[in-house]
DNA sequence: ATTATCTATAGATCTATAGATAATGC
DNA sequence: ATTATCTATAGATCTATAGATAATGC
């Protein structure tokens, strides 16, 4: 529907325009195979395109991981990196929502992270750079909203990595069990048992 | 060490033997690369084989994959699931902190857990079993610890998904960083939320 | 001229089958 | 006889390079 006739504008334009089919097929690959799994032909072949072709727009199979990588960066933390802005604690509930409606990008995300806990080097820093900066996020969000003490007496630092774990956690869950496992209500579970009277 | 020389016992048994190197051999390679990038060869070779030879223990390289998931079901389980009894709470607590000794496996898995989202069958079952299992072993545990109300007003049945998800969110934010994520710091921590007046 | 894409192909793998050989145990 | 293991090999892939061809835009 869209590839089907020439893009109007120049040839960059037009290019970039590529790039970014062969991102969206690299991702739906991923999804059903894994990184490993994700051979360039397979990829070039959604597109419609050789495997060569593929290659010239992405001069390696490592290009194009890294590539998907940061396409998720940019849509994903969007402007707010930047400013450096605190998420109000209801930015964290409204991304599980917005999550709960595309999973094939989250599960296009959870292969990823299952590789990079492997030798996938990309995909590792990656995520580990992820984490460090989600943490953080998380710890400035429950400060702002709780204060220094949470329930249990817990610090906002103690409690960001449960809540960046329970996101992750539960994504799997619902991609394995849909039916059997809610994301956005037990992400609303946690946030009721932190928004308590500390103690 | 071991393997050098042959091992005593009738011939079923070195069989036996054999097959549990193989798998030992099999689990390091999937932690290393992942199931998909677990080539027989790669297997073969840590035990001091060829493929061709690995392949009359394992028929196939899918029989593989499903012998070393039925593995981790018989330590990890262990007697438990026969007996059907209540695992108290601090049954969940002493698994963390024994896994927090063996990242090899515990890498291993997450590498399968990752897959499973994709089209790796065997490993997709497997998980969608466990972890409907897990989070009815979790909310007895949480009843029989806890009663009916958990802080925030949580069911047991509403909590037990959360505490599933951080000991497997948990799993990836240590691996990726030892140092800056502690499982078992942050499981204790969401015990802590749990074991409140309810309200 | 530059860009996008193709055909052809080298060089590495990978899984699995066929069949030979050596060692073991009744 | 049975079991464990090996050599040889078929048949599929996979990534990446080389070089040709067609289309586009200054």
């Amino acid at each position: 529907m869209t590839a089907d006739r020439p893009a109007p504008g120049g040839r960059a334009l037009r290019s970039e325009n590529r790039r970014t089919e062969i991102l969206r097929a690299a991702m739906e690959v991923i999804a059903e195979r894994g990184y490993r799994g994700a051979s360039l032909s397979a990829v070039a072949e959604r597109v419609g395109m050789t495997q060569q072709g593929l290659l010239h727009h992405f001069p390696t199979r490592e290009a194009l991981l890294v590539a998907v990588l940061e396409a998720r960066d940019v849509w994903d933390t969007g402007a707010t990196e930047d400013t450096g802005q605190v998420w109000p604690l209801e930015m964290w509930t409204y991304l599980v929502d917005y999550n709960a409606t595309r999973p094939g990008i989250v599960q296009t995300f959870s292969a990823l992270l299952g590789e990079s806990v492997t030798d996938n080097q990309a995909a590792r820093e990656y995520f580990a750079q992820r984490y460090g900066m989600a943490r953080e996020r998380a710890a400035a969000s429950l400060r702002h909203e709780f204060g220094e003490r949470l329930p249990g007496g817990l610090t906002p630092e103690e409690a960001a990595p449960l809540l960046i774990a329970v996101l992750d956690g539960m994504q799997f869950q619902w991609l394995l069990d849909p039916g059997g496992a809610d994301m956005s209500a037990a992400f609303r579970s946690l946030v009721a048992l932190l928004g308590r009277e500390p103690g």
